[in-house]
DNA sequence: CTAGCATTCAAACGTTCGTTTGAACCGGGT
DNA sequence: ACCCGGTTCAAACGAACGTTTGAATGCTAG
């Protein structure tokens, strides 16, 4: 698990990794093959193997090329906000918003390939590939133990494994969301252009979380029993 | 998309259903091949072709073993409950318990290849062929619009929008945290041995589940301002 | 016993996969 | 003018893919 820079951004390099993007977001990984990658990018069949070395190295690159900006970019939204709160504790709905809004601004960006990326990365938790599981948890691990220190601190008297639990249900919810915008209509009755409206999604999906997040403890008895 | 009944269970397609449910689960449907999967099973390689027609097929075979009485399960859960109340309307939680016991259930049952279902079923719903979700769509159909009337009836002045975003939420938490089970962790902190004791799940998710449900309306001006 | 049918089997079908090869091409520095 | 490192190219590599074939096998009814 390597986590060195990325190469610089020839324009072959640039287009591959657009292409990539929308045809793993379409078909999957192994549903894409280097043939059909290439001819939509524009370049040789080669291309991918003398650039980026493997089909795998070429999927790490796109995550890689996404993945590492929007988590800084989630970090520093929370940086922002202690400096604000100038060391006092913050609200969890806004920890919430530091985190899913960097993700859901993404589904916007449409021409720019943002929307085929967040739709790609929220199947990509889930991935039957261990390896690729890796991958997204290693380039995620330093906003996420970032977040749950900001929560902990936040919610001081909620058991460390409820939170633990509470932040992984609010990851699912989210996750699936993005991945499922636009794809699975299981419930009939979403106006479908709602999906693709980053505050509209923003005003109802955190205080779902929010409430989630701060529902009643079961008192420890409940948990006892079940155990 | 034909919903017919399912073929007679012969020996050899159970153990070929059996050794699919496990390699799809572990690899993918894509990345799981004919050759290796009736090794697995120890049948002949044309048996599949034979039995199911194609692998396509098998997948919708696979599935459809599962899923329909799953779905049975929980609408027949839904009936008791609602035959109990008498005509009264349903508790929320009450609901959430009928929907999500008979899944959560599922990963108990190590041996007998229902957790690998659930897994598999849970990273099932963003696959990237449109095939199998319509598949999986249809298949869920009947009782998704089951358990949204009684949502409905159940929570009379939330507006239907709503409440179909947080049955959307919810599904998705619940998908996610199914197919997370024993995979991602992208938090750390969890007992791995607690990802397989149905009850323990339950008392955390319903919880976290009823809360998200039943948050506070957003006032319409937030909405409209995002929108 | 045997005729008929469902099932199993080894072998091969044609296609597509990711990757590799070695030559051709192109620009800038000496 | 020359060469050279980086890049592109057409072509081919061996392997693996899903599926099909036609003969062999086992079982059951007449």
């Amino acid at each position: 698990m390597s986590l060195r820079a990325v190469k610089p951004l020839t324009d072959t390099r640039v287009r591959i990794l657009d292409a990539a993007e929308e045809l793993f977001m379409q078909h999957g990984f192994e549903g894409t093959s280097m043939r059909t990658l290439t001819a939509k990018a524009g370049v040789n069949l080669a291309a991918v193997n003398y650039h980026f070395g493997s089909k795998h190295a070429l999927i790490e690159a796109v995550f890689r090329r996404r993945l590492d900006p929007m988590n800084a970019e989630r970090i520093a939204a929370l940086d922002r906000l202690e400096k604000e709160a100038g060391g006092g504790p913050l609200a969890p709905e806004a920890i919430i918003r530091a985190f899913v809004g960097p993700s859901l601004r993404l589904i916007e960006d449409a021409k720019g390939g943002g929307r085929n990326f967040i739709r790609l990365l929220g199947r990509t938790y889930t991935d039957p590939s261990k390896e690729i599981r890796h991958l997204i948890g290693a380039l995620y691990a330093p906003a996420m133990e970032r977040f749950k220190a900001a929560f902990e601190r936040s919610l001081p008297h909620m058991p460390r494994e409820e939170l633990v639990w509470r932040m992984h249900f609010m990851f699912g919810t989210l996750a699936y969301t993005l991945a499922a915008t636009d794809t699975v209509h299981l419930i009939a009755g979403c106006k479908p252009e709602d999906r693709y409206d980053a505050r509209l999604l923003e005003a109802r999906l955190v205080p779902f979380l929010a409430a989630g997040l701060l529902a009643p403890l079961a008192d420890a008895s409940d948990v006892k029993k079940a155990a």
